[in-house]
DNA sequence: ATCTTAATGCTACTTTTGTAGCGTTAAGAA
DNA sequence: TTCTTAACGCTACAAAAGTAGCATTAAGAT
């Protein structure tokens, strides 16, 4: 039952100088992207000393983890259109107006997470809390018959979503709204004919030696 | 009718430092991932100073650049199983596989893409020529009447490797085989069904405000 | 009010990263 | 061969990133 850290100190002083150093830097990434998002610049415009960032934080990718951490416990929910074709078509149009704004927050988020394992598991379970709140959308479209039992609610969210982000950040092609809804069609389709259940219990991760192929460099 | 640059010189010495540089740039990578692929590391290993480097690529994603475009000069071409579900399986294997090899190439190379505007335009090169080949079991397909004509190539392709991608880079998460395989039968449904028609020419890049959803941190 | 001490601010330092200037080497032409 | 010069190696330097040690401030307890 350890009593409750002894004596942390988590209230006053410690608490407007993590609130002053997050608002600066959310401001700096939407303003400039990640490479305006340096610990000194933070520094500056959020009037901490360099030496506190760099102690609390120790770097740019542990910032933008708190920040995605602080930024997870909104009361954000899926779409609940009455059919399963809507939800996902809403979804797409969410998805897809997030991968279009520019500066794109989500470009910038994705690009930090490729610079520590920290930052990386902070969005990986930052999108896991979101798939997890739209597995609602599949549950009800079971429920409604508009999908067979045992349809994988994480297979047939990422082959509606999944796409869009493809083409967007990894091939860096825009996306029209109407390609976005396009995909959330085909991904409903696809459910319906039963194509994205949970069959068979091979949950192995790899396979074999694995060379070449398209996405190898050389 | 501009003489051919007067005089260059690529031969000989030049030529050697850049396939001694790029030879351990490569192993580097394929070693350590990014982080061991520092401009002072490929220096030590390969014994090109420190300053020919700098001069000549300036920066570790320039030389992922030229590492990239290296590569691309291969004879890939995509597969022809006789049928579009056939190909579209065996190209998500070949996705699958770069995927899970370990340490992931293709996920360094997708990092290092995140650090410069040089190296993301390097990387959708790669990928752009890639997906031009893979529109052949495409056109196939709908000489075959197995896909309804007027079937996007790139919007099939996408939507069957799209997921693979975003699961594995974007999400961090494992995928089975069988998901791979999942997936390209999954968009091979979708694209009999003649939801993945390039309908309409409505080619505008974006469009609204564009504020929260999924994907937005904050 | 007073005390204790976690958290911050400050200065000085080290390490890493990137650049400037110049002498040296060797590819290509005569 | 000799000559020219693009490309390279080297040293020294400049700028940025990160750390150490200590003084100062203020949160929470008495």
């Amino acid at each position: 039952m350890a009593q409750p850290d002894s004596r942390r100190r988590p209230g006053g002083r410690s608490a407007r100088v993590r609130a002053a150093v997050l608002a600066a830097a959310d401001a700096l990434l939407a303003e400039s992207g990640l490479d305006g998002l340096t610990l000194d610049a933070v520094a500056d415009r959020s009037g901490v000393h360099r030496t506190t960032l760099y102690r609390r934080w120790g770097s740019v990718p542990m910032l933008l983890v708190d920040l995605l951490d602080a930024g997870a416990e909104d009361d954000w929910q899926a779409p609940d259109t009455g059919s399963l074709e809507g939800d996902l078509v809403a979804v797409n149009r969410e998805v897809h107006a997030a991968l279009t704004a520019e500066p794109s927050v989500t470009a910038a988020v994705v690009a930090a997470s490729f610079r520590s394992p920290e930052a990386r598991e902070a969005l990986h379970r930052f999108w896991e809390d979101r798939y997890e709140r739209c597995a609602a959308v599949v549950h009800r479209a079971v429920e409604r018959g508009e999908a067979p039992p045992g349809t994988d609610p994480r297979r047939l969210l990422v082959a509606a979503t999944g796409p869009l982000y493809h083409q967007r950040i990894l091939l860096g092609r825009p996306v029209t709204r109407e390609e976005a809804e396009g995909y959330a069609r085909a991904a409903c389709a696809a459910a319906a004919s039963g194509l994205l259940r949970d069959c068979g219990g091979d949950t192995s991760p790899g396979g074999g030696p694995a060379r070449g192929g398209p996405g190898r460099s050389r």
